[in-house]
DNA sequence: TTCAATTATATCGTGTGCGATACATTTTAT
DNA sequence: ATAAAATGTATCGCACACGATATAATTGAA
């Protein structure tokens, strides 16, 4: 038996379960507002920044508009975000907030704090689990 | 502006895409067996120890039955793996390797070490990647 | 002992992810 | 100037994930 072949030893496996762990941890939080997880990441950037078009989304949050698209078009059946065409480039699509997606923010603003209390209840080791993040930035900046 | 809720601030989000990436890095290798990623998670524990109930399964993997389930069917699909009713609980279903599922570990063998040597070609740092595993296994333990 | 609670698995619906492909617009090389 | 390449977005199909629910078998408590 190769040891590599058994689950436990295999990295891509932790992260896999951390990532499906921790969005479930936010679940609860973001039915509050009625979105899912990669809605929320939607939500930041155009928090962050409104008025970009699909393929700024796409290369920040890495996935392909196959992806996004659909994604879209489900958050402004939300009446969350709005599309306009493009001035300058008639490809484009701009996507830009509602004033309903605009609001979100105030009730999503408590969501970090919260999901920092919900961890700390779980006796996660917040301290040490920061200092991967430098780490999984070099992972991610090497596959991307 | 909150800082917490911009994009680079979230571990979650760094967790989410490093576990695409890393998947996708395995999926060209995958694709010579003809299986997805989540299906030679499977294998690796029927690899490991064959005959194994449902649940079994689901909590290695820490998933649902609901995603269990079709995932099985898919691979019995494929010739895999195959069913046996329970003899002590009739509500169990046994998973067992066909010999074409057994054969398939051969195969397998080599997928780590591609894996290892495509990271290494994309300057991934293997030793510091390799640390991170001790605290994604505290995290995984207090959120499961 | 018997019936309610639990357990093992399955089904259904929704929302991602992603390969393959399509199509329109823009850019670029000649 | 114009045809070929590149870019931006969309569509289709398939395979997960997961909440909600269903069903059959087993366990356990009165």
């Amino acid at each position: 038996m190769h040891k590599e072949l058994k689950l436990d030893n295999q990295l891509c496996f932790r992260l896999y379960t951390a990532s499906r762990l921790v969005t479930q941890a936010y679940r609860p939080l973001l039915e509050k507002l009625n979105i899912t997880y990669p809605q929320y990441l939607v939500m930041m950037i155009l928090w962050e920044n409104d008025n970009v078009c699909i393929s700024t989304i796409t290369d920040r949050l890495m996935l392909e508009t196959n992806t996004v698209t659909p994604l879209l078009k489900r958050m402004e059946d939300l009446g969350l975000i709005k599309r306009k065409p493009g001035k300058e480039d008639a490809r484009q699509k701009i996507i830009s907030l509602t004033a309903k997606g605009k609001n979100l923010q105030k009730k999503a603003a408590e969501i970090p704090s919260c999901l920092v209390s919900e961890m700390s209840k779980k006796h996660v080791n917040l301290k040490e689990l920061g200092s991967i993040a430098p780490i999984l930035d070099n992972l991610i900046k090497a596959l991307k």
